[in-house]
DNA sequence: ACCCTTTTTTACAGCGCTGTAAATTCGCCG
DNA sequence: CGGCGAATTTACAGCGCTGTAAAAAAGGGT
């Protein structure tokens, strides 16, 4: 059963195939009586416009790729919701590709196989440098996300991981927090997003006047409570004893909540602890967790709408956005009391 | 600066069209030398086959559509994560649908307003019945996942939920438990997985000699933590006191476990705890949640293999087939002991 | 060198749709 | 009724690729 075609609603209605192309789109200038044959005999075969047929005359394909690290982390799942809202709202679809943090698939998504897939391809790189961005990246438009840095000719939106750092820091001194420790930084090598929240730990440390403790700094277990617990467990065994823990991430939070809470240590009594992210779970656990929040149906916007420009024939040099965050005070570090 | 077609590449390297397309598939019968001077022209000029121009002239997109609820339920997110890996490694991609769960959404996405995007959808409905499922159908093969009923004509792959949940009030029960509610149901109308889920409660509750008390059924707060606490913490403070909880989704259980200890209920030595889907966080939080866990892997796998025996051409009846599921014991609900 | 088989290569016709530009029809005025 | 500009409609040529079937080239044996 083959599908219905659009020469065959013609022959049915007794039209040319492009004014049956015009109805279709409703174009202006079809007379009524004929627009109505037209269309009832669409209604009567059931035809439906055929994308490819459609994309290959066009060139459209209404079609976006979003290219995230790994789907099970509920940033990226969060993240791939705001997306795919804000494309549909544009008439866009989203397709989905979790480069699943090696490099080498991040290569192959940015160099796309096939082309005419997609308009255009937002994309959260972990690995691939600014100048490995540039070099394989195929004609389609790209905004990059995230905290790598970007080549200077593609768009890339991004929160300031460096001030939200800052920021989080002082809340906890407001709090009269003096020993705080930062969890989650990717070891040997810290992730660029983990450098820059690590940076904006020892500003924030500085501006409060704190000492700034490499001791304090415990490697391992980014995104991944199961190795951030192990992690903060095994400082903590060794005698590390901070009264405030700034997480990488609302995983790691997970994780230190129950290290501590194993060792009997109360949040946020003994330590008062923070993530960053805002998942879903941050705010039904007990205690909830204080955490760092980007905008991110802002972020989606802003990205899809960089995007749109750079597929509307834009072709200038990359636009670099900071896109806002927000401190959510919960139980684990609430507000300082005045 | 148009891309580069087969027509370029073929001219660049002297020969016909059909020639380079049998280089680029790897057909056989094509003289060495030939191939590597096509392979260079390939190279040298940059070509990428178009997947559209592909797509139309073999009817095969490639591409398959994946409909869930919303991908912010972790679930969800997992699901679409181990269905997009499966995909992949069958050469598939992945294009992703939220039907948001409401009706309307769900019957566009079965009745595709476009065609020939993919070869085949997977679609995990909420609100459709059978009958509306078969009615909305376009030619497209289609998988059903998830609970509600199916048509005959349609695969299905889902998991016992009535024997899962039975199992679990026995699990409660060894645990010497007595008072065991059923939290999350939705009301009024509880949708279909629930109705199962309560079926094998009740199912359970018998089995084991206990009886059936409809005060111990809690509405409300299916696949949100927040209005499962609400829920939970209003019926106890109405004077519930049960000495176990089989909560519907994890989401709920991460509620409960927060309703419980804000009124010093400790888990699992007051109330024992049960959750369902064994979303990350079930693990991470204290106490970790015990919860039945499907085989996704394996669900994803046997939903692509229905599809592609559809695909490929297979027209008859809908399979209907049952993947398994454990019980992921942990804290909440631990082992009995012996 | 010639004929026949096998291997390699090619021409051509679409797949389903839309942009362009030209053809036709319409409505109205003088 | 002829003429004219505007409103409608259409023919046709691709978009980039592959299936079919047939042509051309290469071997192999006399």
């Amino acid at each position: 059963m083959r599908s219905v075609r659009l020469s065959d609603v013609a022959r049915h209605a007794g039209v040319s195939t492009k004014t049956v192309s015009n109805v279709v789109h409703g174009y202006q200038h079809v007379r009524p009586s004929t627009r109505e044959r037209v269309q009832r005999a669409i209604a009567e075969l059931g035809y439906r416009p055929d994308a490819r047929g459609r994309s290959l005359a066009t060139g459209r394909t209404h079609m976006l790729a979003l290219a995230v690290p790994d789907l099970r982390n509920p940033y990226f799942a969060e993240l791939a919701h705001s997306i795919a809202e804000a494309a549909i709202a544009r008439g866009y679809r989203l397709l989905l590709e979790e480069s699943m943090g090696t490099p080498e698939v991040e290569r192959a998504v940015l160099s796309a196989e096939e082309a005419g897939l997609v308009d255009g391809l937002i994309f959260q790189p972990v690995w691939l440098t600014s100048g490995e961005l540039a070099q394989h990246s195929r004609g389609v438009p790209v905004v990059l996300l995230g905290e790598n840095s970007a080549p200077l000719s593609m768009d890339h939106v991004r929160t300031d991981n460096v001030a939200a750092a800052a920021h989080v820091v002082e809340h906890l001194h407001a709090l009269g927090r003096r020993r705080i420790a930062f969890l989650g930084a990717e070891a040997p090598v810290p992730s660029q997003t983990s450098k820059l929240r690590l940076m904006g730990y020892q500003k924030g440390l500085e501006a409060c006047g704190l000492p700034v403790d490499p001791a304090l700094v415990v490697t391992g277990g980014a995104a991944d409570a199961a190795r951030a617990c192990a992690a903060l467990g095994a400082a903590l065994d060794a005698g590390l004893a901070p009264d405030a823990l700034l997480c990488r991430d609302d995983l790691a939070a997970l994780g230190a909540l129950r290290a501590l809470g194993e060792r009997g240590l109360r949040v946020p009594e003994d330590v008062a602890l923070t993530g960053w992210d805002d998942i879903e779970a941050a705010t039904h656990v007990r205690p909830s967790i204080t955490t760092v929040r980007a905008d991110a149906a802002h972020l989606a916007g802003r990205a899809l709408d960089l995007l749109f420009e750079r597929i509307e024939g834009y072709d200038g040099l990359g636009r670099h956005e900071f896109i806002g965050h927000s401190l959510q005070v919960r139980e684990s570090a609430p507000a300082a009391k005045r």
